[in-house]
DNA sequence: TACTTATATATAGATATTCTATATATAAAG
DNA sequence: CTTTATATATAGAATATCTATATATAAGTA
């Protein structure tokens, strides 16, 4: 069957990675400021789905210690990611015109 | 916390019974058509839905006797499911620009 | 000093939703 | 006689986000 939902949340993040490696407070920040503070992202809903997405093999990640403030965790997309991050563009596309298609007559 | 999802389900199913009063199977069957077999809606996913719609009452149903096969139970929207449809579809152009905005950049 | 807000990551548990599987029932097609 | 199409329904599994909480540092404010 095939979805009726689609979940954006792993697309931006990917898309976000591709552009540069970033850590997480940082893709929160961008999410809500691109989408004009449409999606509120908590930390409760990022790192999971970070992790996740490294489990997948789609991103990695490495610790870099600071001297001032709390120590962050920079992530950097794959060629899985890369790869992922194409098919999901694609199913965005098809689930837009989906349901647009069915709004329309 | 806005959501990072849409699910197009509800408003699909109020748009189409905003045209007329239609039954379950039809709706599936008009969903996928229109979809382009995108939408490969369930029976088992449809009629919980309808049923909550129901007892949120945004929507109201009678079943049909019929002599040929089996009974059908035909739906119509209300006043609250017009309110709720106008609204769904607000909450679609918001989500759907969110995304595009913060895959833009 | 003390409190709040911002920065930064993390996990457990609750909630919401869809998806799968199954059940019932009739009619047409092969 | 078996499969497919029509037609509705529910229980349970799976998936996903959301809420709440915990830890830790720095800056701003009352």
């Amino acid at each position: 069957m095939k979805k009726l939902t689609f979940n954006p949340l792993e697309m931006m993040l990917l898309h976000l990675l591709q552009e540069r490696p970033r850590y997480g407070y940082e893709m929160m920040e961008q999410i809500r400021q691109r989408s004009g503070d449409a999606f509120l992202l908590q930390a409760g809903t990022l790192y999971p789905v970070l992790h996740g997405l490294e489990a997948k093999g789609c991103i990695t990640s490495q610790e870099q210690v600071v001297e001032q403030g709390r120590a962050r965790r920079f992530y950097s997309i794959t060629e899985a990611g890369l790869k992922q991050l194409a098919l999901q563009k694609n199913q965005w596309e098809v689930f837009r015109r989906a349901v647009e298609r069915t709004m329309e007559e």
